[in-house]
DNA sequence: GCCAGCAACTGGCTCAAGCCACTTCACTGG
DNA sequence: CCAGTGAAGTGGCTTGAGCCAGTTGCTGGC
């Protein structure tokens, strides 16, 4: 994908950068505007003069480039740039958390008239991975966590995952340890009940392409990469209480963060 | 990247998708361990019995989900897992600004071994784009703004590209308008002695595909997402004075947030 | 009028073969 | 000793062929 990559060393893109060219500026210029069918392979093929794998490759081109999709059967479609599911600091506003009954994903979810929906699937007690216990601060005395991972869906198109870790001798006999359901103001609102108001966050965001597992499990287009957020709540002493770790599908998230300058 | 489009419909996998799982699992068990050289094309369909181009397409499932690079001629390895450089909100900090001499970003990477620099490529005054003016603020009575381009290196690989926004009003006459040398304490500095210290910023954050420009301008490897952040300077007094969108290579730098949770 | 089933379309994947371009290295001849 | 050349290996890309699997719509039988 270097400019050298691009041209056999005359002046002549490769064939399939060339039809992979058009398509872009067709697209570009609204020639085919989103939720177009492009023509076939086989069409492209013969407009252009290539193999139907030539014709292919360009179309794999803008795929990795996350300009169109393909269903199988029915043809290749220039993607809906949808108007992305933000998600920032307020996602923890105690105000935000006794206004609005909604939890925050539920309240960003509905402001674009899509309907959302939470499961948690899995509550246990693990060892947490390496990188959870070392943000869960130094004294691994009792290192065992609770995990409880959590799926999100917006008109049931599965949005992020987020897999929350809990020292034990926090969750311990609360509803952190056993209970999908959360009660009132949500996971928030029972830390502050055990002592651990969240007064900071700290969020390390990266982004990747999807593993093999979160491709299928997120149904994950291709080409579309994933945020990858580690998030870890602090309470009023400074003590981190809390790591989750989001992966969201990067075509249907993004972040939006506001925050003071600190000095 | 269904699981239904993994088999075809009896219990055995594609071909290309099996000889994929087979290098997938030896680099995870660290039989391929980073840096290591995959079997060429040739030697691979041999062994799996299959044609080089599915062979081909296997590396190319590895490499799309960012496990494996290719070099021409020389053949296919796995990724180094690089530590990738932090970005966050103390880039802006003020007591950072003086009392270390570096840059934010200078000292990140100074901070692994490797050498930064930071090149303005172009001061220009144009028409802001629509995202960036909005972000400004209302009144777009003279909505022309200065436009800095920045590209940041480290150990001469381009990693980031920034571009600044800043208004005319506000750029007018000082060297934010004119030259690429910024002085001590550099951007932010400056802003500060016009009338603008910077006390919040908002930051949008996207990851996406580059496009095909970025991809060639940053010399992004395939199946490397970047990060897109849309950052808004905003002072004292609740003003945006500069908007900077950065495009970040998503295998070498991530973000690292750390903020009160505001009520 | 309905619906089962077929035909014709779509993309998904593989094959076998060939040529090109980059890299490395050993072997030349000066 | 060195520079130059060329062979052998690598990935990059294309061709043209074939089969499979979803999708759609028509058509003929009931």
């Amino acid at each position: 994908m270097n400019s050298s990559a691009d041209r056999p060393s005359d002046g002549t893109q490769l064939p399939s950068r060339q039809v992979a060219s058009e398509l872009r500026s067709a697209i570009a210029s609204g020639d085919l505007p989103p939720g177009a069918k492009l023509p076939s392979e086989r069409a492209l093929a013969a407009k252009y003069g290539v193999a139907r794998n030539t014709a292919r490759e360009a179309i794999r081109l803008l795929t990795d480039e996350g300009l169109v999709t393909a269903h199988h059967g029915k043809g290749v479609f220039v993607r809906e740039k949808r108007r992305l599911l933000r998600f920032g600091s307020e996602r923890y506003s105690h105000s935000l958390r006794n206004e609005t009954g909604l939890s925050p994903y539920r309240a960003e979810v509905a402001k674009q008239g899509r309907t959302a929906r939470v499961d948690c699937t899995s509550i246990e007690r693990v060892q947490p991975p390496e990188d959870v216990a070392e943000r869960l601060g130094a004294a691994p005395a009792e290192p065992s966590v609770v995990r409880r991972e959590n799926w999100y869906y917006a008109d049931d198109d599965p949005v992020q995952v987020g897999v929350t870790y809990i020292p034990w001798e926090i969750a311990e006999g609360s509803v952190l340890a056993t209970s999908a359901k959360m009660g009132k103001g949500s996971l928030y609102a029972r830390f502050e009940e055990l002592g651990h108001p969240i007064t900071r966050i700290r969020e390390e965001v990266s982004a990747r392409m999807p593993t093999h597992e979160e491709a299928t499990g997120l149904s994950i287009p291709d080409g579309v990469p994933v945020l990858d957020v580690l998030h870890t709540g602090i309470d009023h002493l400074g003590r981190p209480f809390e790591v989750t770790r989001f992966v969201m599908r990067a075509d249907l998230t993004g972040l939006d963060y506001t925050m003071p300058v600190e000095d």
